[in-house]
DNA sequence: GCAAGGTAGTAGCTCAGCTAATGGTTTGTG
DNA sequence: CACAAACCATTAGCTGAGCTACTACCTTGC
């Protein structure tokens, strides 16, 4: 069968222009490269050199095989060299850090791509408040993080963007309008209020100040959004939450749109000194592809 | 070691999604196939396939590793198809009719350098003179064949050139004149004339005509070069002769200009049908090469 | 004529790589 | 839930492709 060893031979003996040099620059015995040649030639039903007086000079035929087996020796080093930039990266870690929510909706798919892809990376997630991924990229304690609605400047990738609603008990008398506006702001004032973080404090307080809230207005704080739902559910109060957890407990329920709407965006930025890390930077742009596409 | 099969095989999983499936277009068992791959990842470092659940995934970096195998793999595939009109051309013999003048002075290098790069041609030389040439030319006995001054529509390659000179005694009247100036044809008209055809009657002919000399000049006529210059030495005549024969014959004699003068050239001719002959158009087209660089 | 340098041929051995058979894991199904 | 199907990995064992060492032979240059 046909190895890479003849190509490599070929091209050697049209450089060096006899076998014996060529063999032992391969490192084989002029007996091995020449039965090697040979067979290639018949193999290929054709000379490739003419074996005259002191040189071996190739025949047109064999000047046209020479030109693609070079190439062919190029590709095979193209892809050494590849496979020598992979070691490099080798196995990685790669540490993450997210907020519940999207660890459990948004990244379990785009992870396991990633696994399949980059299966030598290894990340690992950890869960954290809005302020705690904060810190944790100024210190640099994960390599990429999660943050909501990433200022410009950061140059973050979105991963994913809900829209906030509100909830309410059914029987509510908000709850009854069917006309499909949006609650204003100011509907929702002086209403009880229970607020849910869903492990986004800063986030949380934020969205207080936007809706208009006081302080006294907020009968309960909580962190998940299913408390909230069943302090909601009991008429203890109304909450505000991302329309991406509803499905989860719509029981006695309603949900209706903000006027004007409130988004929240998530997205992927890097600890400052992550740029230098392959890893992180393979991951980063991997996920980038993936979500614009 | 690497082998063409380890290429194969990845082209091929990439191409069917399962090893099994793979394997057994290639022709090898699922077992070797999960082995080679295996070997093959090894050696590279990393994972070229994701095996998860029912079908191989390229990883990043295996899709770049599959793209350069292609590559590969096309230039082996172009290389078989070379490799096969090679043998459509294969042990072919040519026929090639020329001059004794031609055959012994031009041709000798040219054909041991043709027979270097295309050993697989037969080249046989025929020698006739000018007359019998474009005869086997026009009967198909010969596929090309050597002609003197070729009209410029029966495209030629010219293998070379030569100048007529007048060959004189040294003892000769006109042998005398040393101011470097030819000698006109009226000058050479009613002197003694000894007609040399080297094989080329027809040629000698015009040539005949051209210089102005009518039949009764023409003293004797003689086939080889060797025999008008012993004759000219003799003191019989005077002859006309190209000037590349000179070196051999040259005791005694003196060789002067032509003013104008006239040239002959070899060209290179291929009979009508030859065309069709690959390895006719392949030594044409070597020689024009050849004989322009 | 002889040494130097080159290619081709031969015998023999070793190991790379293939096959066959088996086990394990995941997925889909009555 | 058990069973069948599909697929991959692993093991043991064998075969032959291809390498080495050695030799023969040819050409060239001194």
């Amino acid at each position: 069968m046909l190895n890479l060893t003849h190509w490599r031979l070929v091209v050697s003996i049209s450089d060096m222009g006899t076998i014996s040099h060529a063999s032992d620059i391969i490192g084989m015995t002029q007996s091995g490269a020449s039965q090697a040649l040979a067979q290639l030639e018949h193999m290929l039903g054709a000379a490739l050199f003419s074996r005259s007086q002191r040189r071996m000079i190739p025949t047109a035929f064999g000047e046209s095989v020479i030109e693609h087996a070079r190439a062919m020796l190029n590709h095979h080093a193209h892809i050494r060299s590849l496979a020598n930039e992979q070691q490099g990266l080798g196995p990685a870690r790669l540490t993450l850090g997210s907020f519940p929510s999207v660890i459990s909706r948004i990244l379990p798919k785009l992870l396991s791509s990633f696994r399949q892809r980059y299966p030598d990376i290894e990340v690992v997630a950890l869960e954290g408040t809005d302020k705690e991924i904060e810190e944790w990229l100024g210190n640099q304690h994960i390599d990429v993080g999660v943050v909501l609605n990433p200022a410009a400047e950061r140059d973050a990738v979105i991963l994913g963007c809900d829209t906030w609603v509100a909830l309410l008990p059914v029987s509510h008398a908000l709850a009854r309008r069917t006309d499909g506006t949006g609650i204003g702001f100011s509907e929702l004032a002086h209403h009880p209020f229970i607020l849910a973080t869903g492990g986004c404090h800063v986030h949380a307080q934020s969205l207080a100040q936007t809706l208009g809230l006081e302080l006294t207005d907020i009968r309960v704080t909580v962190q998940s959004w299913e408390s909230a739902c069943a302090l909601v559910r009991e008429g203890i109060g109304i909450a505000v939450v991302p329309e991406s957890t509803l499905p989860e407990c719509k029981r006695g329920l309603r949900a209706l749109p903000l006027e004007p709407p409130i988004k929240r965006s998530f997205g992927l930025v890097k600890a400052p000194a992550a740029a230098y890390s392959k890893a992180a930077d393979v991951f980063f742009q991997y996920l980038s592809a993936m979500t614009q596409a």
